[in-house]
DNA sequence: CACCATAGTTCATTCATCGAACCGACCGTG
DNA sequence: CACGGTCGGTTCGATGAATGAACTATGGTG
C-alpha cells in the first residue's frame, strides 16, 4: 500500500501504531527481523522491495526506536539493523495476524513455531499449550511447514528451510 | 498512504493477510466495526476518511468475506456493514497492536477493555486474568480511559464515552 | 414543491511506490 | 595501482493510489 502516513484525527493508540508500522512493507521488514535478518541486502533480496523504500523504512524504524543500527565490521564498514525491545514486542501482533492469514487465506501452514524447551507447537495466541506460557522469542523456533514455497532461491529463504530460533542471526 | 496492494513474491500468510487488511485505513475500519459501527456515514464521520476510499474498502472487505452487507430498512433503503466471523477473528491482532501502541506511543490508555462477567481488565494478550480465558467479543466491554480525546464530536466518539459491548450496534 | 439526509461516484491534484540507473566506499586480484 | 566486483545506498521519471471537493441518486419531510 501506500499508506499515507498520518491519521491525524484519530486520538487512538491503534492509529498511532499504524502511523509507524502501517505503511506498506513495514510489517514484513519487522517479520524478517524477527526471523533473524539483519542486513540491508538480505531484506532486499528476501522481500523484493524497492531499495529506496527499504532505505526509507529502515531509517524511519531506527528513528522511531524499533531498530538499532549497529556497525558490525569496520572494513569495509557494514551496519546491521537489529530489533530493539520495543520492536520485539510486535511479535504477538505479527504472529496472530499471520495465524489469521493462515486459517483463512492459505491451505497449509508455511512455517511452524515451536517452543524450544518442550517442542510443542504454539497455539493461536502464541502460547505453548503444555507449558501454558508465552515463550520468550529466544525460546521459539521457526520450522518449515508443509505449505512452504519451493520457488524462491534467496539466501534468507534457503536458510529458513532449516529450523531456526527467532532473532538469531540467520546468515553469517 | 497508498499501500500498493500485492506482495507477489511473498509466499507467506502474513503477506496474504496484509494484502487484505494492510492497506491504509482498513484496520481502522475493522476496529470501528468491532466497536459496533455499522453505517457508512458513521465510519465516515468517525474516521474522517475520504468517501471514495471508504467505499472502495468496504466493497473489498465484503468481497473478501470479512464483512456482510445487509439491508436493515427498506424505505428509504439502507444497508449496514457487519463483521463476519472471519472479520471478528482479527480482534486479537487489533487488540495486541493497540496495546503495543498504548505502551510505547501514548501516555495514558484511551480505552479500557473489561470482561463483562467479572469486571476485570484484559491483559496484554486479551486474556481476562482472574478467569484465565479469552472472553468472546460479546463478553468484552469498552470503557473510556483516562487519556481519552475531548475534541471530537461525532456520534461515534460521543457514544463511546459510555461503556459499551463490542459488536453491539453503537448507534440507533 | 423545496429542502434535507444518506450513500455513493466522478474528477483533478497531490503524494507514494516502483524499478532502473547511478554513485561512492572499499576489497581482492594481477 | 588500474580493474572489476560487492555492498549500501541515492536519484529520478513513470505509474498508481489517496485526497477532498463537487456532483448524483434516492427517498423522506414539511
Amino acid at each position: 500500500m501506500a499508506l499515507g502516513k498520518n491519521y491525524d484525527g484519530q486520538d487512538c493508540s491503534l492509529a498511532k501504531a499504524l502511523e509507524l508500522i502501517g505503511e506498506r512493507w513495514t510489517l514484513l521488514v519487522i517479520r524478517d527481523a524477527l526471523y533473524g535478518v539483519r542486513r540491508f541486502g538480505d531484506f532486499l533480496a528476501h522481500l523484493e522491495i524497492p531499495r529506496a523504500v527499504l532505505s526509507q523504512r529502515l531509517g524511519m524504524l531506527v528513528e522511531a526506536g524499533l531498530f538499532t543500527r549497529r556497525r558490525y565490521q569496520e572494513s569495509p564498514p557494514r551496519d546491521e539493523y537489529v530489533l530493539t525491545e520495543i520492536g520485539q514486542e510486535l511479535w504477538p501482533t505479527v504472529y496472530t495476524l499471520a495465524k489469521w492469514g493462515e486459517r483463512h487465506l492459505s491451505r497449509e501452514p508455511m512455517r511452524l513455531f515451536h517452543h524450544v524447551g518442550c517442542g510443542a507447537e504454539l497455539d493461536q495466541g502464541a502460547v505453548c499449550p503444555p507449558c501454558g506460557v508465552r515463550p520468550a522469542l529466544s525460546q521459539i523456533e521457526v520450522r518449515p511447514g508443509p505449505g512452504l514455497d519451493r520457488e524462491k532461491r534467496d539466501q534468507v529463504t534457503l536458510a529458513l528451510r532449516q529450523p531456526h530460533r527467532l532473532l538469531e542471526p540467520l546468515l553469517p
